[in-house]
RNA sequence: GGGCGCGUAGCUCAAUUGGCAGAGCAACUGACUCUUAAUCAGUAGGUUGUAGGUUCGAUUCCUACCGCGCUCACCA
């Protein structure tokens, strides 16, 4: 018990911070000690179990009380105690796995005296083994009738309240164990986002993707428009960013050979927190050789549609109010310049024509009227008119696009990596795909031109210098590769958390990661530069 | 970063115009061998986020700070 003496010091330094309730965890580890003299190990090492309980559940749910006694069917499970209702000399309790819970019986005449003792010294929130036979209680319930009870570890510090659980939001998400243990639709939130992630690498890999890992830490920090973080490599002494995009990276492997490549993991970028942003998220990013937007625009559409059968069974989420039909029929497919147009706003007069988007004066007037119809749009005369025309857009469209909708067409001004449409150069073969009022994809007919990427490198470079901290720098060694000889390919990111958000009906971010960034939580260290609460 | 809101027992929440800081659950002691929000009797638990200010008196009013939420900006 020394060691269980010197954790918990460690631990009370920091007091009020842990939420550590002293009363509470004393009478538990005295408790646990009780439990340890009556031959029980404190923290034993393994348990062997015959069944679990979704497993007793689904195979004996259906049985009545007297198909249960013949033959007794005897079981050994273990779980985590939710409920415990103790009576004198027997009582109930609810061991709660893999999120279901099963009614257990415990009585003295069964378990004996030394059993009886144990099941005394248990708490809410013990793991505990049972042996023993099913049967129905007086009111129905399938219960195991315990014949020995197994201690397998204690829980020192008080679950929430049993009625309302844990619903502080900051305490969901910085004890996101505590939260996984009360909330059970927590759990299925994140099993959907596992299934997800599960269902995209089986499609990708049966259409002959090969998944690789390329690096979190760069150099130069590429391929999308963000800022970055930054940190030191002390041996090298040298600055790295943590990524915003896998996406040089990858398009290096076409080079090299990898004609269908993606790779599943974080990007980084150094940006606000919101209720559709965390500053770490997981994307999908894939590159198809000898093909062009349409084509990845193709795969990905098909990924989506498989992966949302394969979490919900079904084509259609709920969202909200709304309900999204994923299934092939119900996606539409615009252009930027007809999203712009089919949505413009009543108040703003007639509905842009194609000219109107050609240059610089007209597509400020453009933004005079939307700005007259009381629509707020950013707008810098010294920007690229490109870049301008993707403010209206968002201004303007994406509240729209609850359905599965492609936009296609970019402003070459704002996709400095991608193709220029043939007989349009200010405009890109590019598509994002939006759901729920989100992006959630983005994808282009991947620029492979080395020449045409050192000029756009240098045009951002210019955007840089008038102050555009997230546009492009220069990357020499990407060029070089392009100048190798990239086959021809279309690429796509995809946003994994916002498509769990939306296969789940999660309308922040957070719900769908497991450990969202929050900020540090306020402690007085054992350093003690704080409160230490009298101790 | 700006605006709005919130912070009271381990958890979920009360507290009248500024006037003794409370309840349920959890915990502890006792009773109870088919309960399930178990029940019954009793006990304990608080520097009301932190630091100042106004006041005879502050959970309540004011200021700053910390944390969280919503929202706007930026972004995916």
């Amino acid at each position: 018990m020394g060691d269980l003496d010197s954790w918990h010091q460690r631990y009370s330094f920091q007091g009020h911070a842990l939420a550590l309730d002293e009363n509470i965890y004393e009478i538990r580890r005295e408790k646990l000690k009780k439990i340890e003299a009556l031959g029980q190990p404190a923290y034993p090492r393994k348990f062997n179990f015959s069944h679990t309980v979704p497993q007793i559940l689904s195979e004996y749910g259906g049985q009545t009380a007297e198909e249960l006694e013949s033959p007794r069917v005897t079981v050994r499970m273990a779980g985590r105690i939710m409920a415990i209702r103790l009576m004198g000399k027997a009582g109930f309790a609810h061991l709660q796995q893999d999120g279901q819970r099963l009614q257990i019986y415990v009585k003295k005449d069964a378990v004996g005296e030394a059993g009886f003792e144990l099941w005394k010294l248990l708490d809410l929130g013990d793991h505990i083994g049972i042996r023993g036979y099913l049967f129905r209680t007086r009111t129905g319930e399938l219960s195991i009738h315990a014949e020995e009870l197994t201690f397998l570890s204690k829980d020192l510090l008080p679950l929430p309240e049993k009625w309302h659980g844990l619903q502080d939001v900051e305490l969901r998400y910085r004890q996101r164990y505590v939260d996984l243990v009360m909330n059970p639709e927590v759990r299925a939130v994140f099993l959907k986002r596992s299934k997800l992630v599960q269902s995209l690498r089986r499609y990708f890999d049966g259409h002959g993707f090969v998944e690789v890992e390329t690096p979190m830490m760069h150099p130069i920090a590429g391929g999308a428009v963000a800022r970055p973080f930054k940190t030191h490599h002390n041996t090298l002494d040298m600055d790295l960013f943590l990524r915003i995009a896998p996406e040089l990276y990858l398009k290096r492997l076409t080079v090299g050979g990898f004609d269908r490549v993606y790779e599943i993991n974080r990007n980084f970028r150094n940006e606000g927190i919101s209720m559709r942003h965390n500053p770490e998220f997981t994307m999908l990013e894939a590159y198809q050789a000898y093909t062009d937007y349409l084509g990845i625009l193709d795969t990905t559409q098909g990924a989506i549609e498989r992966a949302v059968e394969d979490v919900t069974g079904g084509t259609r989420t709920k969202w909200g109010e709304d309900e999204i039909d994923w299934s092939h029929g119900n996606w539409r497919r615009m252009t930027m310049r007809e999203a712009i147009a089919k949505f413009w706003p009543e108040k703003a007069g007639a509905a842009p024509m194609r000219e109107d988007f050609a240059s610089h004066e007209s597509v400020r007037e453009l933004v005079m009227r939307v700005r007259a119809a009381a629509v707020d749009v950013g707008y810098d005369p010294a920007e690229p008119a490109g870049k301008t025309i993707a403010a209206l857009f968002e201004a303007v469209a994406e509240e729209h696009l609850v359905q599965p909708t492609v936009i296609y067409e970019f402003p070459t001004a704002v996709s400095p990596l991608s193709k220029q449409k043939p007989d349009e150069p200010d405009w890109t073969e590019r598509f994002e795909m939006f759901a729920g009022k989100m992006e959630i994809a983005n994808g282009f007919s991947e620029l492979n031109d080395p020449e045409d990427q050192r000029r756009r490198f240098e045009g951002q470079l210019r955007e840089r210098e008038r102050g555009d901290e997230e546009a492009h720098q220069m990357d020499e060694d990407y060029i070089r590769a392009l100048s190798y000889g990239m086959p021809p390919a279309g690429g796509v990111g995809v946003g994994i958390d916002r498509l769990a958000m939306l296969f789940t009906d999660s309308h922040t971010i957070r719900d769908v990661i497991l450990f969202p960034q929050l900020r540090p939580e306020k402690t007085s260290t054992a350093e003690g530069t704080g409160d230490t609460k009298g101790k």
